[in-house]
DNA sequence: GCAATGACGCTCT
DNA sequence: CAGAGCGCCATTG
């Protein structure tokens, strides 16, 4: 017992996001933490990449521990993002920065 | 099985 | 405070 396989682990980082209220922003390492997965923060940008589109789960809360959108392939997935989360509220600051002491996600 | 990769993060400069 | 360096570890080829 223990062992877990990818697809269960993922689900377990799915739910973990899907806690994250709106208006609120987790990090990477945040939500490893809350899955059990100590350490495993690339995972859980494994785990957002393979998601599909259609899915419930608010991906866009989930940001670096710098306050930033992670860079990836796409440009434009980083440009949704943001978008998304400034339709809820969220204010980035001249760094293209969230302020994490004001819009982390304290469980 | 081994080497490269990456939606990360901490430390040091 | 930004950037480089290094550690980390599942995933990919």
């Amino acid at each position: 017992m223990g062992m877990q396989n990818r697809s269960e682990d993922y689900d377990l980082i799915y739910s973990m996001i899907m806690l994250i209220p709106k208006g609120r922003v987790a990090t990477y390492g945040q939500i490893a933490d809350l899955a059990g997965l100590p350490g495993h923060a690339r995972q859980v940008g494994y785990a957002l990449r393979a998601l599909p589109s259609d899915s419930g789960v608010p991906w866009h809360r989930v940001v670096n521990a710098s306050g930033r959108i992670s860079r990836r392939f796409d440009p434009v997935s980083e440009e949704e993002q943001r978008i998304l989360l400034e339709l809820e509220g969220i204010v980035f600051n001249r760094n293209n920065k969230i302020p994490l002491e004001e819009y982390q996600w304290k469980p």
